[in-house]
DNA sequence: CATAACCTTAAAGTTCACTTTAAGGTTATG
DNA sequence: CATAACCTTAAAGTGAACTTTAAGGTTATG
């Protein structure tokens, strides 16, 4: 099997070397083995998880949950824990996505309300913002 | 006219004293009168300016983009500019709903396929992340 | 008139997720 | 065999938006 100096992992992954290394001290990557001259050498399966780790991301999840979810993995551990954090974070991101969308409605409202001509006296997109609500 | 101190203002306002220092700072609220012993003095209308910034922070936008829109107000600038910094505020939004809203998608319609029961060898949700798209 | 509850400043700390810098040691290339 | 291109560590810096701490000075209360 082929193993990567961090260098290579880091091109082969998309993942910069110094962030490679973060997440090891993070606990999100596994300390890997090392040369005679103690360079980090990895396995292929270094790249897998690097891409799990940037999806997860992608997705909103925290390094703090990436680290639980593969904590769960590398334990094989319980689906249900994994489900929990999926389900906290699905809930998380509707929440997110319903207060963007009153903002959206208000601001787009608003946004057609003013000329865009004239001075800010009396400009209704300050006096939106003004508003208690 | 009725004046405050620091702590007044922060009361009526719902900002914690620093936070109102450290917008001094930061040029969205005006420097204000000072007492004898250096106290700061502040008129009525700050709680007014202070909840603008609370919503407008509500609204998502950045202390800059608050601060431009506060130097519009106070030079009575043109209501052009201001127009141009809540259409670009709700660009942003409209992405942000958008990715949010895919992500949504998969992770609700991965959390239904995942009994959670097992082990996570084969978790679906953990495949749907480690998943390349 | 002591002391609690305010106020002042400057500077450092917080969180997140890294990136950058400094000061080296190692390996590959011409 | 010089030198470029890698690798190592520890520590500091980044940015956003504050909060906390330190070390005082001032004012209100019993």
């Amino acid at each position: 099997m082929k193993t990567f100096n961090i260098g290579e992992l880091s091109e082969k992954s998309g993942v910069a070397s110094h962030a490679i290394r973060f997440y090891e001290r993070e606990n999100l990557m596994p300390e890997p083995a090392r040369t005679q001259s103690n360079y980090r050498r990895y396995p292929e399966d270094a790249i897998a998880r690097l891409q799990f780790i940037i999806h997860a991301k992608q997705w909103g999840f925290t390094l703090d949950e990436i680290r639980e979810l593969l904590m769960l993995q590398d334990a094989n551990g319980d689906r249900a824990e994994a489900k929990r954090i999926a389900r906290e974070q699905l809930e998380k991101i509707r929440h997110q996505i319903q207060s963007l969308s009153r903002i959206e409605a208000v601001l787009s409202k608003t946004l057609e309300e003013c000329s865009g001509e004239g001075p800010m006296d009396g400009c209704p997109i300050v006096e939106a913002i003004a508003q208690e609500r």
